[in-house]
DNA sequence: ATTGATAATGCAAGCGCTTACATTGCAAGG
DNA sequence: CCTTGCAATGTAAGCGCTTGCATTATCAAT
């Protein structure tokens, strides 16, 4: 008993304290459910045993894991990050652990991870945007694993979502784009192929130049994916074929700040010249210079909404109402009217 | 048999198929030990039930997760992001899977994720630099669970590390900063308290110093947290008491880039009127401009060869030898010479 | 004291899987 | 035709925990 060759269990903890191990596992997950001063001899067991309960017996037996796993397209970026803390936060707060894995944007990553996460047990789900094959979907609803789509909004949707309208959202932005005289529009957007928040933000600019009686060729569109570098090559591209445009729209910041490096590097002033704009409202976009205008999406309070809907469908088993939050139009420096 | 209410078990597997449940789980995790018949018998069956394993289970009786964590101090900007991506890469080519969490730089959070980690299996962990109670690398031990340092090499530490010397590292970026005529020296540090990181590129300003014959008053450092924010009120701080420094040397990019807009702000021009240095290297470090004078830090290779190394300890169960990368000081516009 | 009611604890059956060991089947050598 | 030796498969014992139910202790009321 003294000098154990590997991790002590229930039992060990029992033996030690005297008990059965049914009490000691009540010490540890009802401790009301047994007296004083037993639970004292337990956890003084515990204590000098240093047990740690293993976690896969634990759930085996419980069918619980109290953690919520997500999947988020990067961590290389920050676009994420204040929202996910703000869940985690929340989540630590209702007694869950948040797990996380991000996917590098590939759907047969995110397919993968989702079933790593369900199979180790998540009680829960967080999943960014909609767009994903429906075989996933089917799984999900299969393990009765509840999950949540986040950074997105989609009345009606499959899956219940706490996010934003991504088009709305573009739309309110190029409205303003429209309004200061810009004719020619550039878009630099994430591949929107199984994205349905890259996809629903060119559509969103793509309304707007309708409403506003301009033709579709006014919007010349780059996919391309999200780092800084693409960035700059795509707004390099966009200024270079034919006419070039007045304003750069971007799918995120990151693509903007790419943008606008490389219009510095080109000599161009902006916005004297071009105009760059931006989308997520993350840090960097009041760090570079001429700061972004860009849309301020309220990251912190999706993270904890989607936490309490999460933690809801989970413990309730009822499927959570979906949430559309307000954007809003960050107006800074690197946006201005139509060069002549 | 055919309106199962809950997801489906080995046994269903084995009874559709018409086997044991051994070469069920055979066929899962060593097929060649299976003939061709009976797999594909197995495989249709486990196809058309749509099975999953249960994690748990496995687990419990393989006592392999196949599952490293990894906890690092923050996801909210990039400084562990790029290592990160490699180490995930590094480990899934090796048929590991990468949990995350992250501890807001707080030591007790960061304890007990690490609790939650091995008690959730994990085979191995990430540590992002050695400082931490000396109970819970007992605790790694007692539990079996191999753990590596990474962000920070210290030789014949407790825990092996593959990283580079902090210490090191920005003596050679004091060195520098010296040789250029700067004698009166600000730096912005992270609180050094339990994080060898920033101890030890503190005492490699001191040194480089010391080295240089300056006296210690020459430095005065400011510790404060990771953000932008704190950064621009810390190079407020520096900037308001008495003589100020020529250049302020920051811990990490971020703080950098928070100290380089406040400069901008209170009309200072950098380098000319001050001197500005990062640590890290991350993006953020040329897209401020004037670019960032920084240490680069060879994060994808420091990720990759910890994933390597911890796949060893686990695999192996031998101790990884530590690994010193090395560093290199990125020259860039933000640090000129000692205005008069 | 005795009796109930109730609180505290113990007993033991799983949870779904892996794996050491036992059994079976079959081809080749005697 | 009967052994032998393997390869293929089956049997069943756990892995460490939770929890429904059974048992025992406690204590107030009779």
């Amino acid at each position: 008993m003294s000098n154990m060759r590997s991790a002590p269990t229930l039992d060990d903890v029992a033996k030690k304290a005297g008990v059965s191990t049914a009490t000691v596992s009540r010490c540890l997950n009802a401790p009301d459910r047994v007296v004083e001063a037993t639970r004292k001899r337990v956890m003084s067991a515990v204590e000098t045993l240093g047990y740690t309960p293993n976690f896969a017996a634990r759930v085996m037996a419980a069918k619980r894991t109290f953690t919520i796993g997500a999947i988020i397209p990067t961590m290389e970026n920050a676009i994420f990050a204040r929202g996910l803390q703000a869940f985690q936060e929340e989540l630590h707060r209702s007694g869950y652990t948040l797990l996380v894995s991000s996917s590098a944007y590939k759907p047969d990553v995110e397919e993968e991870q989702i079933r790593t996460l369900v199979a180790r047990g998540a009680d829960g789900l967080l999943l960014i945007g909609h767009d994903r094959d429906p075989k996933i979907y089917e799984y999900l609803e299969r393990q009765k694993t509840p999950a949540l789509v986040a950074w997105s909004f989609i009345p009606d949707a499959r899956t219940p979502s706490i996010g934003f309208s991504n088009r709305d959202a573009m739309f309110a932005l190029a409205q303003e784009v429209i309004r200061l005289g810009h004719t020619r529009i550039g878009m630099i957007s994430g591949i929107s192929q199984g994205n349905d928040r890259a996809r629903l933000r060119i559509k969103g600019v793509k309304d707007a130049l309708a409403a506003n009686g301009l033709p579709p060729e006014a919007l010349s569109v780059i996919e391309t994916s999200y780092e800084i570098e693409s960035g700059a090559d795509a707004f390099a591209g966009l200024m270079s074929g034919g006419p070039s445009p007045s304003v750069v729209l971007c799918g995120n910041d990151v693509l903007a700040a790419g943008a606008l490096r490389k219009a510095l590097q080109l000599g161009m002033r902006v916005p004297e010249d071009v105009s760059i704009t931006g989308f997520d409202d993350i840090e960097l976009a009041r760090i570079v210079s001429p700061a972004l205008t860009t849309v301020h999406v309220p990251h912190r309070e999706m993270g904890l909404r989607a936490a309490c809907g999460l933690v809801d469908m989970v413990e309730r088993k009822t499927a959570a109402a979906s949430i559309n939050l307000e954007t809003e139009i960050k107006i800074r420096a690197s946006l201005g009217p139509c060069p002549k």
